[in-house]
DNA sequence: CGGGAGGTTGATCACCATCAACAACCGTGG
DNA sequence: CCACGGTTGTTGATGGTGATCAACCTCCCG
């Protein structure tokens, strides 16, 4: 199925290069090439805006990694949407941002006002596609958060960052002997954790036990080998045995 | 009896009457009338379309009400997204539907095809829209599924069905000593625990403790009357005592 | 070398899932 | 009308998963 395909590259890894194809249509390029339209840079963990600010701007990240996310009085923390280049956020439906935006690593944006958008018929549509895209990944994350255990929402979680992988289409591994993949979080375990509906202490956890058990191997605390990505998509729950 | 269930906004309660201004815009409404639209009628629990299946309609709730769910391999489920009357649901991404589709009740649809919708640019926005308002929505369901207590999830759920109440600029009881509320569920209890990421047994419990702690009142299973709104407000989680 | 943030590990506990039995409800057919 | 079987919902007993509390470690960076 290609849509599961297309969810994984909405929630693209936090990498340096855009991905391909993300936005290459004409009509948003010359969107993107307006005079009101910005460049900003963020430094690593700078908040981008606020649950509630006025939403005036779109955002499309060039490079770097940000999150979404939205606070309960009390504090607990979920963050809703992991996001990478070529990814658009900041599109609510109203005049406030449902969550508040934050970098993960240093990031610069393209920043679009929003009236700009809606001028364009190109913007537009540039726009829906990124929010079916985006309604196909909550679905997916909903998945996660309401039914996966500890275990299986940190290996979703990991197998997200692996290409061509882990989807339903999924190649299996081009070398039968050497399934490996190497993979840098850029996020911490408090963020990972808040993803993923769990705490801190349990992905730790989760992650020590992957590496004791041979499935992964950590490089630095956000640098990751998988040395059969096989047996942890194996772990996600979201493939038959 | 009217039950109080029309007026909620983005996710709307399952009811007779399509809520207002849903789709009032005047682009849509000629699609809506197009002669390649059809109107189809299901009854209750229904299958619309399985996850996989080829996405070539666009559906929209007339009266009724249908839910969206994904499964897992080992029959774990997940419910996705709760619909009433004027959503719109069915636009995925890619060529094949992310999620099953159900009805929860005896449901009539608008059935719209794809190309329909691809040529008309009110039908487009339209479509953007609902997606974004959708959201949103999951971004709110993606805090209930990580981060709130079982007490917590069935309290929001119920609180969903409460017109003008729950909300940010909620305005209070009308009456101080009158704030009730009566509403009919249309799900069962299996449908709720698996849109709310609980087991049956356990949203079984929650019911009945708000009734004997006096928060709620059954008149039959799916039919519920808040004898105190705001108490079962305090209870959901998102708002400060 | 020292301090601090981020990460790990251990012990314990609570919430919710699981398993199991039972009750209420509903339509059907005698 | 009641008996019935099946479906749906409730309640109880028990256990496991993951949260919580607390101590310690490790990596940086001055």
């Amino acid at each position: 199925m290609a849509h599961v395909d297309a969810g994984f590259e909405a929630r693209s890894t936090v990498s340096d290069q855009p991905r391909a194809g993300a936005s290459g249509e004409a009509g948003w390029e010359s969107v993107r090439q307006s005079q009101s339209t910005r460049r900003q840079t963020y430094r690593a963990h700078d908040v981008i805006y606020f649950e509630g600010d006025d939403a005036r701007h779109l955002y499309e990240i060039v490079t770097g990694g940000a999150m979404l996310y939205k606070l309960l009085p009390d504090g607990r923390r979920q963050v809703v949407e992991v996001l990478g280049p070529g990814d658009l956020f900041g599109f609510d439906m109203d005049a406030q941002h449902d969550c508040s935006a934050e970098t993960l690593v240093a990031t610069t944006l393209m920043v679009f006002n929003r009236s700009e958008i809606e001028r364009s018929s190109a913007a537009q549509s540039h726009l829906t596609r990124c929010a079916l895209q985006q309604v196909c990944a909550m679905h997916e994350h909903a998945v996660l958060l309401g039914r996966k255990s500890a275990y299986e929402r940190v290996a979703t979680f990991l197998m997200r960052f692996v290409p061509e992988r882990g989807t339903v289409n999924c190649k299996g591994p081009d070398d039968e002997d050497n399934d490996t993949g190497s993979l840098r979080l850029n996020m911490t375990r408090q963020e990972m954790a808040d993803y993923l509906g769990l705490t801190i202490e349990t992905v730790s956890r989760v992650i020590s036990d992957m590496k004791r058990k041979g499935v992964i191997r950590l490089e630095k605390h956000d640098q990751i080998t998988i040395n059969r990505i096989c047996s942890l998509c194996q772990l996600t729950g979201t493939h038959a045995d």
